[in-house]
DNA sequence: CCACAATTTTGGAGTGACTGCAAGTTGGGT
DNA sequence: ACCCAACTTGCAGTCACTCCAAAATTGTGG
């Protein structure tokens, strides 16, 4: 059985729903649009929806399989002398030549941003997309690596890697955000790439490091800058 | 004005609030708890509670200023010699010392960890502190040291040590869920914080380095153990 | 073409978090 | 005692989401 009539219009129901609603979305902001809203825009009723899509934040957020399937691709398709950080700053920068989506370098991912950062919802599934992908790409350099299940390095490397590339996309966002100019914003990120990757690579042992004898004259590296304490304790 | 009658019954107001809650949530679980059972239990109403905690998942993690806080001071007062990874290392082994519930070593962690890891909602609230103690110990960084503002590896290096903690605290709590003693969880922890914060410290550059000449005969691919850089995992 | 079963869709009636508003109630200063 | 401000409360409403049973639709065998 190739595809019956009933595969086919849950596929085409499914992708319907879900483009209204990223329209609707973008156009609107997420929390300004209601799920019978999208709906409406679908022709079906809402529990078809919520048949569909387990909650409203999976209506925009849909794409977790796919980056899991290509992070497992990045680990287990790493090239000879390449260790898993080498093949994810690789992957990085290649996305960044052909303007792939994993790392929202993509055509309109500014507004894609911006809806997410209005959406304390959207923010929060976010992350827990992002907590699950790490989980999944630490599972995949365990089983190619062949590490010890007790060994918790795997996740070390993963959550140290992933936190490298979402540091450098969120200010990505940011600085389009800003205004930056597309190119300008592409040669900061190649920049601060490879200076991100290596300090991953050589490792943080040095960083901040407190002068062991006190000059009194001159000031070494990393010194004070005591003025006040910018009072933050607020709640969201 | 030392304090009115008006400030105390306000303390003790959000005081009754919070206590009543915490004690629902861990005795049925925060999803089995409505937000209406916490207002009868501390005797106000709903609109009060909301007047006090902002959402129900605040009404159980109510601690995010004290962490901030806490971590702006290790990394303001790290020691003279000592990194900033060295310095939360040395927080983190003090930490497991006093029993402190900064990184969930206290009493009762296991059921405190058990509520939230049962709780989507309390997830998310979760990851969402996280993220805001790691851009507030970034900014602690960069403050300490100077850095320029463009500067990005701040937040590298908070992310990758909070990432460290973190997981450290993650396995603790499942360990201590699946049944092993509070005495070899704290040996397995003190061993792992040591193994990774080295690597932390020391980069993770070679990890999982493919070889890079392959032995053509027979199948010396690649998916052998001995394929990644040596270290020894050894368990208690 | 006609049952008949399986699956999908739908409406309706909840639940629960959260908001806004207008009316109490209370504490503090005069 | 009086008043103002802050705090509390009840009430009505929105919205995401769930449960359930009744259609509507599709696939299958006679």
């Amino acid at each position: 059985m190739e595809e019956g009539l009933r595969e086919r219009k849950k596929r085409e129901t499914r992708r319907r729903i879900s483009d209204m609603a990223t329209g609707l979305f973008l156009m609107r902001g997420f929390d300004q649009v209601t799920v019978a809203e999208v709906a409406r825009a679908a022709d079906v009723s809402v529990n078809t929806v919520f048949n569909y899509f387990g909650t409203k934040e999976d209506l925009f957020l849909d794409r977790q399989a796919d980056l899991e399937e290509i992070y497992r691709g990045v680990v287990r398709d790493r090239r000879p002398g390449e260790s898993v950080a080498d093949a994810f700053r690789r992957d990085f920068l290649d996305a960044l030549d052909t303007g792939d989506w994993r790392y929202g370098f993509h055509e309109g991912a500014e507004v894609f941003g911006r809806v997410i950062a209005e959406s304390p919802a959207l923010r929060a599934r976010t992350l827990e997309i992002e907590r699950q992908v790490m989980a999944c790409v630490a599972a995949a350099i365990a089983e190619e690596t062949g590490a010890d299940p007790d060994d918790v390095r795997p996740e070390l490397v993963a959550a140290q890697i992933l936190s490298t590339t979402r540091l450098l996309s969120r200010h990505a966002l940011r600085r389009r955000a800003a205004g930056e100019s597309p190119r300008e914003t592409e040669a900061w990120l190649r920049e601060q790439a490879e200076a991100l990757f290596d300090l991953l690579e050589s490792g943080i042992g040095d960083y901040g490091r407190r002068p062991l004898v006190v000059a009194d004259d001159g000031e070494a590296a990393g010194d004070h800058e005591d003025d006040h304490v910018e009072g933050d304790h607020g709640r969201p």
